[in-house]
DNA sequence: GAGGTGACTGCGA
DNA sequence: CTCGCAGCCACCT
């Protein structure tokens, strides 16, 4: 999104949106961390705060690819939020992406990092 | 206006 | 190696 990229002038939309925004950007078949988002959005070492954006992400009209952000370890720690079984699981699968016991497998080579969205643009 | 909560993270023991 | 603890800040009651 171009407001996102644009600057860290995110005075005009809420906290959260701003995380919906950057989670949009995610690429397929790519994940990434609530830390690295944390540290995009300015918010620095909150990542609780994306999480708690994530908790809203929920019916959202342009679906939020929660999924593809998972913690600094590759880790589903989000999954329960995300249904009552291996919902988030399946979903990465569907894309490509390798779950193992709740956790992303080759997550270092699928690991994508908000501030390259800046290089893009 | 004050207090509690949380889909995290990093460091110390 | 694993386990525990404090810091972080927007949002809700």
């Amino acid at each position: 999104m171009a407001e996102v990229a644009s600057k860290v002038k995110f005075d005009k939309i809420s906290f959260y949106e701003s995380v919906f925004d950057v989670v949009r950007q995610v690429p397929f078949g790519r994940v990434t961390s609530y830390g690295a988002i944390a540290r995009f959005l300015g918010t620095g070492k909150s990542a609780r705060m994306v999480g708690w954006a994530m908790n809203a992400s929920h019916g959202q009209s342009p679906p939020i690819p929660a999924q593809r952000v998972v913690n600094s370890s590759g880790l589903l720690t989000g999954k329960f939020h995300f249904g009552p079984g291996d919902e988030m699981k399946a979903l990465l699968e569907s894309e490509g992406i390798m779950v193992e016991k709740d956790q992303v497998k080759e997550f270092s080579k699928l690991f994508w990092d908000p501030f390259l969205l800046l290089e893009e643009i």
